[in-house]
RNA sequence: GGGGAGAUACUCAAGCGGCCAACGAGGGCAGACUGUAAAUCUGCUGGUUACACCUUCGCAGGUUCGAAUCCUGCUCUCCCCA
């Protein structure tokens, strides 16, 4: 007997919309639901760590989660959300980023038991289907007349969209009505956006088949401040290791404002709603612990990556933020070292060019460009914000072998949160 | 087709012959405070071999000792009338 997921999502604030009698219909039996992932990268973001909450809450509940991904759609180009027609990919890069979305999804879902998760291509079922097979067998159930009215169409109408975006609702809807007829999937998930494109896959299994559907979308995610969920001056925060370091990741997580971290806390973790008032309840008591914070962002690290990079993480966090000081950063072994800052830009120079010594100001900007210009490193080294090994330094201050660590790397700094590291190489 | 207005640094927006690397606001960065927060206060926000020099005010020329500011042409944008 399922539990009741719609409820879960409610409590969550992970509802936008829902189609009338879905919370019903999974009250019944173990069914199964799917989301839609692109594969316009090669890796996932934490935007789509929402949708694959709610595959993991669907599956909690007792459901089979199917998680999608686009090899098809992806050929295709969703116009949701878009205001200019996008370029497609070729065909060897898409196959690439669905194979490292493939491998980062799997790490969420349980695909064993009774209502094991399964991942599902829609290539498979597109390659074979000829051209005229489709405009005969679903584009003859859908008017167009239903799909401009669409918002991700209707918007593009002043400024243009081509045939293949304007097509992109019934490729998407021919997927539910596959996985329905086939995987017995009566729910489709995902983002508010998506809502269009879900509802045409509604329609179009009510219309060829007369079965049942459903639909139920999240909210986009949005700060407090205003500002986009997900993104740092350095852009997307990425789910895979290698784009996002699990130290900025978890630095990202750490940073959410009070504001955002209730809302967060639930959305993105699955501590339940007793835990999460508990913690509620102690940041309210003592808010500059930020308890809520570091829960909220020790649970998703630990999820995205594993228990190894958080602790990796959080120490080199209280390196950097918290009382060390040179001595001990000098303490740590070159493998500690550079585990705890990876991610943390580096620059190297060679022993020749390093010599005796080097001024402050060559080494943040001149030689290394961590900063644009002598001028700007000029600048801040008058405002005081340049630390060499967490300690500040003025404009005269030439870096000596003295200063090195373990004779070949050194820390600067730049205000609280910039860090970036000069290795000497002999 | 006719008439008018305009194009200034990341954005908005002053300046209309020398005092302009260019007022001001927003944004950004940093300092203080703090909780690696918010709010607040302060400084900075073209470059360099730096009390000077160089490149910048749509593009290309010109006038002048000297122009973002005046003239000519070009490109683009907006508004009004038909």
């Amino acid at each position: 007997m399922p539990t009741n997921f719609i409820q879960e999502l409610k409590w969550r604030g992970m509802i936008h919309d829902i189609m009338p009698g879905t919370e019903e219909a999974l009250l019944k039996e173990s069914v199964g639901g799917y989301i839609g992932f692109d594969p316009t990268a090669d890796s996932l973001h934490i935007g789509s760590l929402v949708q694959i909450m709610t595959l993991v809450h669907f599956q909690k509940a007792g459901h089979k989660p199917y998680a999608l991904v686009g090899g098809a759609t992806g050929m295709v180009g969703d116009p949701s959300g878009k205001s200019q027609e996008r370029n497609l990919l070729d065909e060897t890069t898409l196959k690439h980023n669905v194979e490292c979305v493939k491998l980062q999804l799997e790490k969420f879902l349980d695909f064993k038991g009774e209502n094991a998760a399964e991942m599902v291509n829609n290539i498979d079922w597109f390659c074979n289907l000829s051209f005229l097979e489709f405009i005969r067998d679903v584009g003859k159930h859908i008017s167009v007349n239903y799909m401009m009215a669409k918002d991700s169409v209707k918007s593009r109408l002043e400024t243009g969209l081509s045939f293949t975006e304007f097509s992109y609702q019934l490729v998407q809807g021919y997927d539910f009505y596959y996985l329905n007829k086939h995987k017995r999937c009566i729910v489709q998930l995902g983002g508010s956006d998506q809502w269009g494109n879900i509802v045409t896959g509604t329609e179009l299994i009510r219309r060829k088949g007369g079965g049942e559907a459903y639909a139920v979308t999240t909210p986009l995610i949005k700060k407090a401040d205003g500002t986009k969920f997900g993104k740092t001056e350095g852009g997307n925060v990425w789910l895979d290791a290698k784009k996002t370091s699990p130290y900025q990741f978890y630095q990202y997580w750490l940073n959410t404002s009070d504001d955002d971290a209730a809302n967060f806390i639930r959305i993105f973790t699955l501590k339940t709603k007793k835990e999460i008032e508990a913690l509620e309840k102690e940041h309210a008591e003592a808010p500059h612990l930020r308890v809520l914070q570091k829960v909220l962002a020790e649970d998703i690290t630990v999820r995205v990556h594993n228990n190894e990079a958080l602790k990796t993480a959080i120490s080199a966090s209280n390196i950097l933020f918290g009382k060390s000081t040179a001595d001990d950063l000098k303490a740590l072994s070159e493998e500690d070292f550079f585990s705890v800052f990876e991610g943390v830009p580096q620059a190297r120079i060679s022993q020749a060019e390093f010599g005796k010594g080097m001024s402050i100001v060559e080494a943040m900007a001149g030689k290394t460009n961590f900063l644009a210009s002598n001028s700007e490193a000029r600048r801040e080294l008058i405002a005081n914000a340049i630390s060499v090994n967490k300690e500040k330094v003025d404009e005269q201050f030439v870096i000596s072998t003295e200063n090195l660590i373990n004779g070949k790397y050194i820390l600067l700094g730049k205000g609280k949160k910039n860090n970036y590291i000069l290795i000497i190489e002999g």
